[in-house]
DNA sequence: TAATAAAATGTAAGCTCTTACAATGATTTT
DNA sequence: AAAATCATTGTAAGAGCTTACATTTTATTA
C-alpha cells in the first residue's frame, strides 16, 4: 500500500492544529465552517479516511455490530435455511441504514462463541440469529447477561430469563394455521417439527395448533405428530414415518417451510394429492415456497420488519436505553397446498 | 459494562511484565512454555480478550475482510438474488475458517464505497459481489488499483484493467445451454438477457449460445432476443414481449434463474406448456430452479467453491504474493423443463 | 474602555496493544 | 574460569485517533 495520511498531514496542510481537525472531519460544532469546509477540502484531496482502529480505540465505541448466526449442527455446512439468508439480507441493510458495521459470523451453538466479539471491542452489541436449542447454550447466554454484553435474540422467549428478543408470534401464527385447516373440513392434522422446547419456535407454533384444535373441540393425536428439525431431508423423513404409520391424516402442518417441501416430496413419491386428498402447510413463507407444486400455503413473517426491528432493538440497548421484547404478527399465506 | 481488564491486569496477576503477557497470548515461541500457560490461564479466568481495535491499530493489520455486495438499483430493496446470498453464505464460511472476520455491506453501484474499507484499516481487502455494469463504476475500480488496495471481484474479466477475479465460464456454460437444447431437436432458442457488455456475464452466457448455434449450422435470430435484467419480473416481462411479439420460438435460454422463473410465469399464464412446446432452460441453480414445475434445467455455478477461491485468492494478494484470475467451471443440471 | 462572555483553537494525555531493542540469567564452549 | 551463546523477560516507543482542559481571539456588555 501507498503510504497512508495521516490527520497530521491534514493539519500541516490546513495549519490548523491536529484536534481541529479530528472536530472537522466529525462535523463538531465547536469548528468554525470556514475552517471546517477547508479541511475536508484537503482530506479529500489526499484520500484520506479517519482510521477506525485508531478511532475506536480511542473512544471505545466501534459502531459495528456483529450477527452471529448459529448453524445447525446436524446439517453438513452446506446450505443456511433460506428464512436466515432472508434476515441476514434485512438485518445488513438496517445496519447500514444507521452508519453501522455490519460483522457476520456462522456459529455452532456448541463453540465458543459468546464472550468474543464485544469483549474485544470489535461491536459495541451482538444479534443472535438461528432456530434456537437455547437450552444448549442458556450457560453462554447467562455469561453474556453476567458479561452486561449487549445483545439481542430472533426468536422465542426463554422462560425465566431476562432475555431481550424479537421473534414472530408463534403460537398465533400456529393458531392460525390450524384454524384455517379445520375451516376447511380438515379433521386429522398431523404436525410435523418438534413438541419440545429445545426449538422453542417450533414449540409455540405447535401450541397454537393445538390450542386451535381444542377449541373446535377436536383432540390432540400424539400419533400424527413426528419429529422433524429444520431440513428438508428431515421433513421428508417424518413424512415417510407418519404415512409407514398407517394413521390416517388429512392435513399436515409443518413446522417450517423447509419441512414442508420435504413432506411435499414424500407425498408426491407416495402417490398422495395435494391438496385433494392432503393439506399442506408450512411456515416462514421463503421464497420457495410459492414455486412449489402446488404452491405452498405457509405463515409469513416479515423478516424486513424483524431485521430493523433487531437492530433498532440493539442501538437502543447500546445507548444505554430501556428495549423491550417485540412479537412480529404472523401472517397467513394461503396458496393452493392446502385446497384454498 | 463492567470494567475491563487489560493485558496490563493481567501482567500484575502474573507477576511478569506486559510485553510478555502480549507474546503469550499469541503464543509466541518467545516465551517459557509455564509463563505462557499461567497466563492463558489467568486471561481466561479475567474474561479477557485482546482489543482488537489497539491490536489492529499497532500492528497495521486487521485480520478482516470487507465483502461489498453490489445491488441491482432497479430492484426496490426487498428480496437479494438468491444466488448471491448463497455466495454470501460460501464466503462467510471461508472466511471464518481461516480465522478472519467478515464485514458485509450491500452498496448501490452508483455510490461511493470504494475508497472506504482499507483506506480506514477497517479491512485488509475487499470482495466485490455482484451481476455487474462494470462499466458504470470502472472509474472506481481504477481509484481502487490505483491506491493498491487489495481486492477480487466476482464476475467476468473486465477488458484490458488488471483485476483479479473469480468467475464462472460462463461462455461455456451459455454454449453447453444451448448445445443440449439444440440436441434435443430445438431450433428457435430465445434469449432472454441481455447481449451488451453492461452485463458482462449475461454477455459471455449469450456469446456461448450463439457460438453453440453456429457451430450447429443455426442463424442466431435477434428477434427472438429480449432485454432482461436479472429479476424475476424483468423475465416476466422480456418473455411477455417475446410471445406478443409473434415470432416462433421453441425454446428460452434465460440468462439467470430469476429471469427463468418470471419466464414460466409468463408461460404458463398464456398456456404454453413446458417442456412440450417450448423448453426452459436458466443459469445460477438457485434453490427455487429444482421447485418449480416443471422442475428448470439450468447450469450450476459452484458457490461453495466459488466462495473458497475467493477468499483464497484475496488472502493470496493480502500476503503481498501473485495472485491470478480463477475461472469455475460450469454444470449443467438438467431437470424437466426442457423434456429431458 | 475595561470587564465579561462566547467562539474557536491548541495542548497533551491516553485508549490498548505490538515489537524493536536492551538486559538478564542460565547454559555451553574453549 | 572467562567467553560466548541461548532462552527468556523487560523497557519503552509508538500506531492514529478523541477529548478534557487550557488558551487565545473575537464579540458583547456595562
Amino acid at each position: 500500500m501507498k503510504e497512508k495520511s495521516t490527520s497530521f498531514d491534514i493539519a500541516f496542510r490546513a495549519g490548523v492544529s491536529q484536534s481541529t481537525v479530528s472536530r472537522a472531519l466529525r462535523n463538531s460544532p465547536l469548528v468554525n465552517e470556514a475552517t471546517r469546509e477547508k479541511i475536508q477540502a484537503i482530506a479529500k484531496e489526499l484520500n484520506y479516511k479517519v482510521d477506525k482502529n485508531a478511532s475506536s480505540l480511542r473512544s471505545q465505541h466501534s459502531d459495528t455490530i456483529a450477527l452471529l448466526l448459529f448453524e445447525d449442527p446436524t446439517n453438513d455446512d452446506s446450505a443456511i435455511n433460506p428464512f436466515f439468508l432472508s434476515m441476514l439480507g434485512s438485518i445488513t441493510r438496517a445496519c447500514s441504514n444507521r452508519g453501522y458495521d455490519l460483522l457476520v459470523s456462522f456459529q455452532q451453538a456448541s463453540e465458543d462463541w459468546h464472550a468474543d466479539y464485544e469483549d474485544s471491542n470489535k461491536a459495541d452489541g451482538l444479534i443472535l440469529l438461528g432456530y434456537g436449542d437455547y437450552l444448549s447454550y442458556e450457560e453462554k447466554l447467562l455469561k453474556l447477561l453476567d458479561q452486561e454484553t449487549h445483545f439481542v435474540r430472533w426468536g422465542a422467549e426463554v422462560k425465566n430469563l431476562p432475555l431481550i428478543s424479537v421473534g414472530c408470534d408463534n403460537f398465533q401464527g400456529g393458531k392460525e394455521v390450524a384454524d384455517h385447516i379445520i375451516n376447511q373440513g380438515r379433521k386429522q392434522i398431523a404436525f410435523l417439527g418438534t413438541a419440545s422446547s429445545h426449538a422453542p419456535e417450533f414449540f409455540d407454533r405447535y401450541k397454537g395448533y393445538c390450542h386451535a384444535l381444542e377449541s373446535h373441540g377436536l383432540i390432540v393425536n400424539d400419533r400424527i405428530q413426528f419429529n422433524a428439525l429444520y431440513t428438508e431431508d428431515a421433513g421428508y423423513k417424518a413424512a415417510c414415518e407418519l404415512i409407514a404409520s398407517g394413521e390416517k391424516f388429512d392435513a399436515i402442518f409443518a413446522a417450517c417451510d423447509l419441512i414442508a417441501v420435504g413432506a411435499l416430496r414424500a407425498l408426491q413419491e407416495h402417490n398422495i394429492t395435494i391438496p385433494e386428498q392432503v393439506s399442506l402447510v408450512g411456515f416462514d413463507d421463503i421464497a420457495i415456497a410459492s414455486f412449489t407444486f402446488p404452491s405452498l400455503t405457509t405463515v409469513k413473517q416479515d423478516t424486513q420488519l424483524a431485521g430493523e426491528l433487531l437492530v433498532e432493538t440493539l442501538l437502543t440497548m447500546i445507548q444505554g436505553d430501556e428495549a423491550k421484547t417485540t412479537l412480529i404478527a404472523p401472517e397467513l399465506v394461503i396458496r393452493k397446498s392446502c385446497g384454498s
